[in-house]
DNA sequence: GATATTATGGCAGTCGCTGACACTTGACAA
DNA sequence: TTGTCAAGTGTCAGCGACTGCCATAATATC
């Protein structure tokens, strides 16, 4: 329903001979393009030189892609398509808060393999950091984040048992959660140590924090705890 | 420093014939631009029609304005640039997250003028929603509103004397507060009363629903409150 | 009033993206 | 196998966003 799912999210193994070709030259649409981007930047990359790369017309490139952000984020996309998969995956008994953090912490498990079957991981966090900076990829990243925050919102009022048109908290406990997962992001991509060990540690940690950062006042190191 | 300054946020007052003409242009383009656009939509607004409208070329519209999104987000920045500002004027006994809420509560106030001397204000609401609802334009606007968060993060980190870059709790803070305050703009720009007052009621009401949308448990009406 | 600055316009050209049409290729049935 | 239909692809023409370049016109400075 929502855009993020067609991210290679649907595991539809193909059938035909048509369907596998598709497949193929959309995998290697994204290949050319991540490579190239991870090489010469985005905006030093055209869209013909990914269609070149990838031996389809420009024309066709755009029947797979509505943009050139899109291919770009395509890997990304996958990423969050997962996150969202492993949220509803999670038990009923948990509560929201507790729910997300799982999630995003099973979703980095599973994640690897998915995507190393398109490309390499470390391709992949090279395009990562370019996201981050680059401007107009950033802007399209966090557009695409905030459609899945809708999502979030929507599973966790399921969860719940009530309307996100009428509770405000399930739109507002994601807001707050994800603007602390995007500060996470933000943080790791900067570092140099670009692996998942370090990108869970620093989500637990930051997660931890979020209560003693609403507190009222902060003590130097640490801080009080707002559960119950 | 931050492109966020920028938006007629410097209130230096014109002096030379020549500045003062060139605010006059700037002001005519982002009239005519408001214009067109809340009237024919953004994508169906070109830079030509723009700079005709203010009888410039469009090869002058880019002097002025680097992109299309750019103009069309003229206003809103200014009055995101009032937000930290008035984040600024907050007295430093204030704790971190009341500070931020009276800002936000602080800035509406001022902002009314500052945006009527550009445009009328129902043009701008108008704007707002077609902002929310133009995907490269809402990209384009989460992007800007990532950078002022940068600068809420630094201020937060100045009052309580601490470093951004060791201690993580300003971004956070500023993280789930944006969160919620972009909840707040989405219910707002949805709903059909586009005054202040109902802005600020919701944003109240939402501040208020962070604490326990964050708790454990969500007890079916109000919940949990989480100061001390 | 001469001269140095700076703003503006016009033009050519690149790149992202789209519609239309013709052509090729895989799917499916007779 | 063959013929038919549907779907994928390439080519081309064209629009709109945006930039570099150069000539010109408007201010500022002395």
């Amino acid at each position: 329903m929502h855009a993020i799912e067609g991210a290679t999210g649907d595991a539809a193994p193909p059938s035909g001979l048509r369907e596998r070709k598709k497949a193929r030259t959309r995998d290697a649409l994204i290949r050319s393009a991540l490579e190239l981007i991870a090489h010469k930047g985005y905006e030093g990359t055209t869209v013909d030189e990914i269609a070149a790369a990838a031996d389809v017309s420009q024309r066709t490139f755009f029947r797979y892609f509505a943009n050139k952000e899109e291919v770009a984020l395509a890997v990304q996309n996958m990423v969050e398509a997962q996150f969202l998969a492993a949220l509803r995956a999670r038990p009923a008994g948990e509560p929201p808060l507790t729910a997300l953090r799982n999630a995003a912490l099973a979703s980095w498990d599973g994640v690897g393999e998915a995507v190393t079957a398109l490309v390499p991981i470390d391709l992949h966090v090279r395009v990562y950091r370019m996201i981050e900076s680059t401007p107009q990829l950033l802007a399209a990243h966090l557009r695409r984040l905030a459609e899945l925050e809708e999502g979030l919102a929507e599973e966790i009022g399921r969860r719940e048992g009530l309307d996100v048109r009428t509770d405000p908290r399930p739109r507002i406990l994601v807001a707050a959660f994800s603007g602390v997962m995007r500060v996470t992001g933000k943080v790791w991509g900067e570092n140099l140590d670009g692996d998942m060990a370090s990108l869970r540690r620093i989500t637990s940690e930051y997660l931890d924090q979020i209560g003693p950062a609403l507190a009222e006042e902060w003590s130097k190191y640490g801080g009080v705890d707002q559960k119950a």
